[in-house]
DNA sequence: CCATGATCATTA
DNA sequence: TAATGATCATGG
């Protein structure tokens, strides 16, 4: 058993700032495309690898006490910013229902998260730089914070009095509740976190 | 089969 | 371009 702390998961990933990860993508055995189609998770789970976390595909509610995320930047009249949301973590109704923020699963993946921000070349790009890595820790009495709260119960309260078929990625200001998942009739709900959110929280984590 | 990684497609 | 909903590969 192998223990990854945050500053060592930064440390390990800074090394490949720079580096195209599609490269990176054949030497851990990482499928990025098959039969013309992308795996779209597959940038997560190298830098997941290059981080330290062998075994990190499926949920960390145990073990490792921060999130790592991806996002892809592109430029826009020669400035960077966030391509698209960035997934947070899935909903599971009866948490939602339950749990307030701070108890949240969500709270406790977005309060102390590493990001990679990384270069977006194009649909079904073969290649994306790692651009820059970065981490950030909340405070629940930051201003942000109680927004994203807000956002949060808000969206509570739909689930509770509408149901969850109701929630929609219409909903909060700073993050939204999205349909995610296999595909193919069957699609769940998770969390995303705004462009401008994955702003905020690029400038405050530089 | 489904949760998780995150991007793709469509519409306005 | 922005926003929302749908989708794919992987591993358990």
């Amino acid at each position: 058993m192998k223990i990854v702390t945050r500053a060592t998961a930064i440390k390990n990933l800074k090394k490949y700032i720079g580096h195209d990860l599609a490269k990176l993508a054949k030497k851990f055995g990482i499928t990025t495309y098959k039969n013309g189609k992308q795996n779209k998770g597959w940038k997560g789970l190298i830098l997941e690898r290059l981080a330290g976390l062998e075994c990190n595909v499926s949920k960390a509610p145990n073990g490792l006490s921060y999130e790592l995320k991806s996002v892809a930047f592109r430029y826009i009249k020669d400035k960077l910013v966030p391509k698209e949301t960035m997934a947070i973590t899935m909903i599971n109704p009866q948490e939602l229902k339950e749990h307030d923020f701070f108890k949240s699963h969500c709270w406790a993946k977005l309060k102390s998260i590493v990001f990679c921000a990384v270069m977006w070349h194009g649909k079904n790009a073969k290649k994306a730089e790692l651009l820059e890595v970065g981490s950030l820790d909340f405070l629940e009495d930051d201003d942000l914070i109680k927004e994203i709260r807000a956002d949060y119960d808000f969206i509570r309260k739909k689930l509770t009095k509408y149901g969850f078929e109701s929630l929609t990625g219409k909903d909060g200001k700073w993050i939204q509740a999205r349909t995610k998942g296999p595909g193919h009739g069957s699609t769940s709900r998770a969390f995303y976190a705004r462009k401008e959110l994955v702003k905020k929280i690029f400038e405050i984590g530089e």
